[in-house]
DNA sequence: ATCTGAAGACATCGATCGATGACCACCGGC
DNA sequence: GCCGGTGGTCATCGATCGATGTCTTCAGAT
């Protein structure tokens, strides 16, 4: 939290080694998932032993928690049907990797613990405003609607990011976020469009 | 291929223990994606050695990619804006797991020889049909826009499996493909919805 | 100057997984 | 009734990964 006064930057501080752990574990956890992350890569990339992360937050589970609880921070709940939320959010995920919260949507039987936690994460943040919004906009089945919209928002993010779809992958923000406002807006039913 | 005559059931034939091997080892692709899935486990489900798959195969790599051949023959190209070959491929998803294609098209960075045919898999089967349905219509950015309603549909289908969203994946057949057709065909624009 | 506890580096363990190769059992042909 | 080849079993290797424990180094109090 508060710099050092003593310049030169100090050699020897706990606070320092987990914020860099911490950071480090967000971005590679972002980008492969957990499973596919390991300790020792943390470390490498955090230019910190890997053997600290076991002593300062009891192993790489936990780790994933306290990265996960930074980014929870950053990223607060959004409404997928506004645009101006829509669109940061991404832009947000386009910078720093979908994370294992989306992927632990789409993928069965990560570690627990972890796992729980993020698909948790993820109905928060995505899930509930949606369905707090069809709720009061009287669309019944207002929590089913609202988890296809999230589980397609999820499949378009991480194929993005994957990279298995070459124009997508390519697709400015631009032209993207128009095209999910109505992919996800579709969701209420097209059919009687109700707006 | 040909059956054999002697009855009773002969217990020395490769034949059948390289057909059990790719059907375990489909089924537990499928569930469970390629890295998640151990040679071990593939042996025991087939109730064959595990040393054959190298023996017959060549590797895991191998055994998934004629694992990933059967499945296409069961699975042919789908225009997911037609109702009935949206429902057939939801079903058999259901029933079957969305299997390693799907998986690929979401996480960055399988065995690259797997990962490359389970993309290029997907986009056979989804995206073409989508895209030459989108150009013949006329509309603009047909490649983009068939990539976006994969990669939803990959994302409901995936997550529907995953068990991440309790109203999803309890919701049945009938409820899921209007609302999945109304999502995957607003992606040619709601707003004009030209049709 | 000395002592002490925290911070960090290092070696290594135990488990897992894919793969390999040696070995055994059976069947048909001569 | 030997014999060769095929199908199958088994022990084990090498690599990877998370975790643990020990040793060293340094900062600050006395």
């Amino acid at each position: 939290m508060t710099d050092e006064p003593a310049g030169g930057g100090r050699r020897r501080d706990s606070a320092r080694s987990r914020e860099l752990l911490i950071r480090a574990a967000g971005e590679l956890f972002a980008d492969r998932g957990f499973d596919r992350t390991t300790t020792r890569e943390i470390g490498e990339r955090a230019g910190v032993d890997p053997a600290l992360i076991a002593r300062y937050f009891g192993g790489k589970t936990q780790l994933y928690l306290a990265a996960a609880k930074v980014e929870q921070g950053e990223a607060p709940p959004a409404d997928l049907l506004v645009e101006e939320r829509l669109r940061w959010l991404l832009d947000w995920l386009t910078r720093r990797g979908p994370g294992p919260s989306f992927q632990s949507a789409v993928l069965p039987g990560d570690s627990t613990a972890a796992q729980e936690a993020a698909r948790e994460h993820l109905r928060e943040r995505l899930v509930e405003p949606l369905r707090a919004r069809f709720a009061a906009e009287g669309v019944d089945r207002a929590d089913l609607r609202a988890e296809v919209a999230a589980a397609a928002f999820a499949g378009v993010v991480l194929s993005r990011w994957a990279g298995a779809f070459p124009a997508l992958a390519a697709a400015e923000l631009d032209d993207l976020v128009p095209l999910l406002l109505d992919v996800l807006g579709a969701v209420r039913g097209t059919r009687q469009a109700d707006d």
